[in-house]
RNA sequence: GCCAUCGUAGCUUAGCGGUAGAGCGGCUGGUUUGUAACCAGCAGGUCGGGGGUUCAAUCCCCUCCGAUGGCUCCA
């Protein structure tokens, strides 16, 4: 907000004409006088939207303090609009003026001429040193709230598009009056979704993503209203399906050689690199008071690994040097808009590798090695690549010059044709990156895996490595989340039954994933006994046990339910017999089947994949509800 | 953060100026069941929090909190 501020013998106005823009007025306020005043000329600007009582505040503050030099007791408020060039939309404007009023009313004598009216206007100004003064008055948020450049340089950023096809070809891509031209997506239906969505031209359905009521009703997580938005809570089939994902995605970072730490979830704000990488990052942290200093929350694991790399001693036999931690968690304040379920989260699960390379060269080759990684983790995971993520690249300019060779490796080594971003300028530590991207039912794309190349944070870390010729030189850094957020990936195969669901297949999660991998469900009190007996022969499977009083044909509809993959009834025959008769998600009729047979069939079924036991009672007549 | 919509029992929801009704779930009793809902009874509500208008507010207004969609953005 710009103001002009004139103490004046007087000041006098009469409204001439409606704008557009004009606010309602009654007959008082077409005309006014005042004497002995301070007239405050007033332009409300684009940046101030959003902010107007802190607008509004410091305003008040600048106008009492020169009343109060000059002495006056009489205030004259003035919109001015051709103090910017840069003028807020008229309702904030409105707001700002009325919120002025207010607030000196009670201190002066305080007078507002209408917004969005052609007026008159007569002023006498004293002319002495202290009677013209103009002020801008820029609200500066809450307090010790810091904003990271990277962000605010963000909103300037431009880039072209294009396609990377699998033969290393480049064809330029735009959308004019919502057709898009340079490519024909016929075949890549998710990728031109992608494009549209990154470009704002997606056509939304506008309808709550399933993920959320399926998560809440299976008991998986839910919203906890008593911390703050996008901290969730897990109930113990979702801790469950969570912990299996870390162990699992950790497990395999751990076999392709990197070294797992951990690291402090806060960091001091007044640290000289600390703070200037905060700056690089295009993200916005929670800041919290200790006793001693300000901290802020870690949005990534970045700042830990490179702290410790700082106090490492590193050959160049060392490199590939590869950290990794599974950050809980990782925070990140999103905009209250910007969250959503267990897709964008204010606290988030992210397995981050940060990989230290000797140049340019090196960086490249490591990245195509974790890429591999990356994307055995996807399909162990029951995602199938490269068909149902997309493949997003992003560059500068200079890098898709320099390196075009790399782009094109990264695109056959994924399989197929792949968006890419090329930036104008910098405005980040990384220089390229790339993405593989869920696009879900109604066109909107979330990353899951990522990986970067930085060309900054050696540097800013003072991380340094002894090559062959004894010389200390900064590594070049990649940043890998080898799966994306844990939180994400559980919202991918979420968001897949639900699809699952919309095509008339079952839905149903991985096997390994599955709460409980099979039910026994007795006919009557009488096949008790016998199943609790059973149930202890298949270790290293989640059985659980329906031991209420319904009707049998409820329990099925139940397990059903559940997506329990498998439902094995047990009654008078089966206990005569020695037999199983077993239903199969996804299978029409029941099998009927040895408790050997199957054992092993289920034992094939979860492979090598990690293992807990059931999160809850294994008799269902000990289960709590958590929900509903 | 902005704009719009929404918030009624544990869950899903009806009612919308005259003081709240259902289904599911829970509890109790009966039933012991053969492949997607057994029967009956009972308990359960500061109608998101606070403030205001009104003789009277779940209903209208303000504000805060929470949720969803859109904008923007990301793992």
């Amino acid at each position: 907000m710009k103001v002009l501020l004139i103490h004046s013998d007087y000041l006098r106005y009469q409204v001439k004409k409606k704008t557009p823009v004009a606010e309602e007025i009654d007959d008082s306020m077409k005309e006014g006088e005042m004497e002995e005043c301070l007239s405050v000329f007033t332009a409300v600007e684009k940046s101030d939207e959003g902010r107007v009582p802190e607008v509004v505040s410091e305003g008040a503050e600048v106008i009492r303090d020169t009343a109060e030099k000059i002495g006056v007791e009489r205030i004259m408020l003035y919109p001015y609009a051709h103090l910017s060039p840069d003028l807020s939309d008229p309702k904030t404007a409105v707001e700002v003026m009325k919120g002025l009023e207010e607030e000196l009313v009670n201190d002066y004598t305080v007078k507002r001429s209408p917004f969005g009216w052609y007026k008159a206007f007569q002023l006498s100004c004293k002319g002495h040193p202290l009677s013209e003064l103009s002020r801008e008055i820029v609200p500066e948020g809450k307090k010790g709230e810091v904003t990271s450049k990277a962000l605010v340089a963000e909103e300037s950023l431009e880039s072209t598009w294009g396609v990377l096809d699998t033969d290393g070809e480049l064809h330029e891509i735009e959308i004019r009056d919502g057709k898009i031209e340079g490519y024909n997506f016929s075949e890549q239906k998710n990728l031109e979704a992608m494009f549209r969505y990154e470009t704002g031209e997606s056509k939304r359905t506008g309808e709550e993503p399933p993920h959320i009521s399926l998560m809440k009703r299976h008991e998986l997580v839910d919203y906890e209203p008593g911390s703050d938005p996008g901290n969730l809570r897990y109930y113990p089939k979702g801790r469950m399906i969570k912990g299996l994902l870390e162990d699992y995605v950790s497990k395999k970072v751990r076999e392709y050689g990197a070294m797992e730490i951990e690291s402090p979830i806060m960091y001091d704000m007044n640290h000289p690199t600390l703070k200037s990488y905060l700056h690089r990052f295009p993200a916005r942290q929670y800041s919290i008071e200790t006793p001693d200093k300000d901290v802020f929350l870690r949005f990534a694991a970045c700042f830990g690994q490179f702290l410790m790399a700082h106090d490492m001693t590193i050959s160049y036999r060392n490199l590939p040097l590869r950290l990794y931690e599974l950050t809980k968690y990782s925070f990140r304040v999103e905009q209250r808009g910007e969250l959503t379920g267990l897709r964008r989260l204010r606290a988030f699960t992210m397995p981050d590798s940060h990989a230290l390379c000797a140049d340019m060269g090196g960086a490249k080759k490591e990245m195509l090695v974790r890429m591999d990684l990356a994307k055995s983790i996807i399909n162990g995971i029951c995602i199938d690549l490269p068909e149902q993520l997309e493949l997003v690249l992003r560059c500068t300019q200079d890098f898709y010059e320099e390196n075009r060779d790399h782009l094109v490796d990264i695109v056959k080594n994924y399989g197929k044709p792949a968006l890419l971003e090329i930036w104008d300028e910098r405005f980040f530590y990384f220089i390229m990156k790339y993405e593989f991207n869920f696009i879900d039912p109604s066109g909107r794309a979330s990353a899951l895996v990522t990986d970067q190349i930085d060309v900054e944070n050696g540097e800013r870390y003072g991380i340094k490595y002894v090559d062959e010729n004894n010389e200390e030189k900064h590594p070049i850094i990649l940043h890998l989340s080898p799966s994306g957020a844990i939180e994400r990936v559980m919202f991918t195969l979420l968001e897949r039954t639900a699809f699952m669901q919309s095509k008339g297949i079952k839905p149903e999660l991985p096997y390994w994933l599955a709460p409980t991998q099979m039910r026994l469900l007795p006919v009557s009190e009488d096949q008790i006994d016998y199943v609790e007996e059973l149930a202890g022969k298949f270790e290293n499977v989640r059985v659980d046990i329906d031991d209420t009083d319904r009707t049998v044909g409820r329990k099925i509809r139940d397990a059903e339910k559940e997506w329990i993959p498998y439902i094995a009834v047990i009654g008078e025959r089966e206990v005569a017999d020695n037999k199983l008769t077993v239903r199969i998600r996804g299978q029409k009729d029941q099998k009927e089947m040895s408790a050997d047979e199957l054992k092993s069939e289920l034992s094939k079924k979860q492979g090598k994949m990690p293992d807990r036991g059931l999160p809850l009672p294994q008799h269902l007549s000990k289960r709590p509800s958590f929900v509903g």
